[in-house]
RNA sequence: GGCCCCGUCGUCUAGAGGCCUAGGACACGGCCCUUUCAAGGCCGCGACACGGGUUCGACUCCCGUCGGGGUCACCA
């Protein structure tokens, strides 16, 4: 036992909202250091100065502070600020011999890669393919170049906390890596070793597509006298059907969506990106390149004019389960799950328990599939037991991040009792969609056809009928309260002999505009009679116009 | 393709040689409840990838085959 401080880290890239898979290692990090009573901390790796945004960054910080993942350094650290640090330890390097200029261009490197590729050979990089006097001549008329570090050519090795075994890397496989760019920002390989070893980092928990880069590091580490952390590779997070988890799904089903609503409604590439709002061109040949990607307003814009709504696209950014109505810590719970288990039959634990619970021990070595279903039934138990507070609080979250939805105008006790009719949901977006109508204007109400249709006009309008008996009843009733509302309205299901449903469904219909709503007595008593009197009047005309 | 990692129900997993006629969860199927959507109750279906070893004994150890994944950047 080691009684060093326990000190780990979560490293992104700014690059795009938190995926599943960088929040789980986020989770995992975060896990390690609190069950230890260690620091968990934060650092922005924004070394791409093409790829990395500032908004990025905003968002990723969004993401885990909803979440619940906090980390402890105030200050965040952004690599692109270090520019010094690295510089003089990369200078340093070059004194003494560790690392120098390499000048060849990318286009040199793929032909030596192409070549390498065509003997069947591997290419690994080494100092000595110039002669001493042309580096010298080169040095001297500072043409752009990178800077590699010399990669001593041996065998490496490190033991892999999550695999439980020491992974090994063959001499020949050593190779001078770049570790400055030619813009003069740091790689990836060199800030991270550094940094790591600046905020003393202990444990790097990180995805398994960096188990090679493990023997960079340490090479590295090795090369400045750095103590090396413990290293731990998480299996990866595949879609349902085994493939690669991406943000790319979701625009490969807003492209399929597009193209149905192209040939349904015989439209043209050109009236998408109109009732869009975007540029033609670019609509157009987002529909014809299954490589290119909308970004995220134009993919809201798009969804907008084809229909689809947000609960229709596979959730693979945090932000996603946010949008769609998940707490997040069920989210946290079910993403622990996917591979790490506590051992025996333990499954819902509340980040309490999981902390407590944690260990590297438990991680499993095998690529998990992300299946929602699971999810989805945590989900549903955790808002059953959750209480009113909590669900207050996830409920807002939800709203916050779907400005859209007319409940943002609804007060806290009006949300509670939305909350508490609606008992029995899954996702705060089921409450949110199937209870709008409550507040939107009488007037704005807009009935779907197949409603009509099929509660309403079929059986030789039976649903009509008992609507007009109801419209009756219920105008004569006092105090428009649920125990009134639902005497009235059993009383006639008695006298009439219906069935609830057959009485119910008609006036579901009526005052929501579809099928589906909160229970009937509560929807009704949350609008007012002569809301609800109105609206059943407006659809009698609706649906049966030539009567009236 | 080279190198590396992995392989238990459809999915996530428990299992560290006899506790296993392989446990749990989700999904699925059936029945019940029900004013819609949900929720709930009861019952059920269902896996050790394959082939060789080692052992008195293998889901557990070894080898091979097959399958999956990762990686081969001036991206992280």
């Amino acid at each position: 036992m080691t009684d060093s401080p326990v000190v780990t880290r979560f490293a992104p890239s700014p690059t795009g909202y938190l995926h599943v898979g960088g929040a789980r290692t986020a989770l995992f990090s975060w896990l390690l250091a609190r069950h230890h009573g260690g620091r968990f901390l934060l650092r922005i790796e924004d070394t791409d100065l093409a790829r990395s945004t500032e908004q990025a960054t905003t968002q990723l910080l969004e993401d885990l502070r909803w979440l619940g993942l906090d980390h402890d350094n105030a200050k965040v650290i952004h690599q692109s600020r270090r520019l010094d640090v690295y510089n003089r330890i990369i200078d340093e390097l070059m004194s003494r011999g560790m690392a120098y200029r390499a000048y060849e261009t990318p286009e040199q490197l793929d032909a030596l890669r192409a070549e390498a590729e065509r003997k069947k050979q591997s290419f690994t990089y080494r100092k000595g393919a110039l002669p001493e006097a042309e580096q010298r001549r080169l040095d001297s008329e500072g043409c752009p170049h990178v800077v590699r570090f010399a990669m001593p050519v041996r065998e490496y090795r490190f033991d892999d906390a999550v695999l439980g075994k020491s992974i090994v890397m063959p001499a020949d496989e050593a190779q001078d890596f770049v570790i400055r760019k030619t813009d003069g920002m740091p790689t990836y390989h060199f800030a991270v070793v550094v940094d790591d070893a600046e905020m003393e980092i202990s444990h790097i928990l990180r995805g398994q597509e960096h188990t090679k880069n493990t023997f960079y590091h340490v090479a590295l580490q090795e090369a400045l006298g750095y103590a090396r952390p413990v290293y731990g590779h998480l299996p990866i997070i595949l879609n349902v059907d085994g493939s690669k988890m991406g943000k790319r799904d979701r625009d490969k089903k807003v492209r399929h969506g597009a193209h149905l609503w192209l040939k349904q409604g015989k439209h043209t590439p050109s009236d998408l990106a109109a009732a869009s709002g975007l540029e033609s061109d670019r609509v157009a040949a987002w529909l014809d390149d299954v490589q290119r990607q909308l970004d995220l307003p134009e993919q809201a814009a798009v969804m907008g004019v084809i229909g689809m709504s947000e609960g229709d696209l596979p959730e693979v950014l945090v932000h996603d389960f946010q949008k769609n109505g998940y707490l997040p810590e069920v989210l946290l719970n079910f993403l622990a799950l996917l591979g790490w288990s506590p051992g025996e039959d333990r499954e819902r634990m509340s980040v309490e328990e999981m902390v407590r619970l944690f260990s590297i021990d438990g991680i499993g070595k095998s690529n998990a599939r992300f299946g929602r279903d699971k999810l989805l039934a945590f989900n549903t138990e955790a808002v059953a037991a959750a209480d009113a507070q909590r669900l207050l609080r996830g409920f807002r979250d939800y709203l916050a991040v779907n400005p859209d939805s007319p409940l943002n105008q609804a007060s806290d006790s009006q949300l509670s009792q939305l909350l508490e009719m609606k008992k029995g949901f899954r996702l705060f977006r089921e409450v949110d969609e199937s209870a709008r109508f409550l507040f939107i204007p009488d007037d704005r109400i807009a009935w779907s056809a197949e409603a009509i249709d099929k509660v309403l006009r079929k059986s030789g309008g039976q649903g009509l009928a008992a609507l007009r008996q109801m419209r009756h009843t219920l105008a004569a009733l006092g105090e428009w309260t649920v125990p009134n509302i639902e005497s009235a309205i059993q009383s006639y299901c008695e006298s009439s002999g219906l069935g609830l449903g057959k009485v119910a469904q008609p006036l579901r219909v009526a005052i929501s505009g579809g099928t589906i709503s909160p229970p009937i007595f509560q929807s009704l008593a949350f609008l007012t009679q002569a809301s609800a009197l109105t609206r059943i009047d407006r659809c009698l005309r609706v649906a049966a116009p030539v009567s009236l």
